[in-house]
DNA sequence: CCCCTCAGTGATACCTGGTATCAGTTTCAA
DNA sequence: TTGAAACTGATACCAGGTATCACTGAGGGG
């Protein structure tokens, strides 16, 4: 609840209203998996609109209380943002719970790559995919 | 034309059918940018059917003739396959042109991570984004 | 404390990119 | 040459996301 309380107040001294839709979104978030979907949202608050759940999220992105992860297939998923900065994910392709880290070690790659291609990089995108230890132990 | 011959070969030895659709669709691919959409390839061949083009992209992807390339937004691009098995991409934001590279240097990260999280990490996804040496210059 | 305004809402239509279906057509081996 | 099976194209469908627009209710000004 404490979580909620601090989000709404987030929303409120950016300029946005805490309506009773925005507060059922993010109530809904928070008692979401690690990693959940639009739709794992909508399942659980069916009378807001489907509309207004896709803007709440985008909002919630906006202001990075809530990150966006791609997984394999291409599709999204949200978390709420704990991590630092820069960081990256390692998602288990069981149960699709996330390890945040951040010393990635790409930085080194890019600059060998910069020099290599003459490219000015401007970023990228790194994301682990394996099993947890509880997902390791019960595929065998 | 010779590759376009040469994947012929490699669909008909694999059991597949060479039929015009198909062969309309390799040239398209062969004629295309570097990094060519779904999209791309039907307005070359605009006479063949939305489903086959869909159909064609998947086969080559599926005998590794061609590789898919996610971008930053989570659409997907694909392109001719000339890289080793292992590697990642460097794509232009600007033009859309791509640099291959193997040395991508997670392996070590996901050692660590592995140790640290006790996960049984099996891969990863790693894209990097700039402007190639075309594109700086004309925007900087 | 009420009232007005405008941000926000929900229903709905639409869009993109991809897959399933299925009757009709082509390939290719025998 | 022929026929089985692979393939095709039209079409319907799906998922996930955005645009539209009349309506509503949050919350600041009076």
């Amino acid at each position: 609840m404490s979580s909620a309380h601090r989000i709404g107040s987030l929303l409120t001294t950016e300029g946005h209203r805490l309506t009773t839709g925005r507060r059922a979104v993010v109530e809904a978030a928070l008692a979401s998996d690690d990693l959940f979907s639009v739709a794992d949202v909508q399942r659980l608050v069916p009378r807001i609109g489907r509309a207004t759940v896709f803007r709440t999220m985008r909002l919630l992105v906006d202001l990075d209380l809530v990150c966006r992860v791609r997984l394999e297939d291409g599709s999204l998923r949200y978390r709420l943002r704990v991590a630092p900065e820069h960081h990256h994910h390692l998602v288990c392709t069981g149960c699709g719970s996330v390890e945040d880290f951040s010393d990635c070690g790409v930085d080194a790659v890019s600059k060998t790559l910069a020099g290599r291609t003459k490219y000015e990089i401007q970023g990228h995108r790194l994301e682990l995919y394996g099993l947890c230890p509880t997902c390791c132990v019960s595929s065998g």
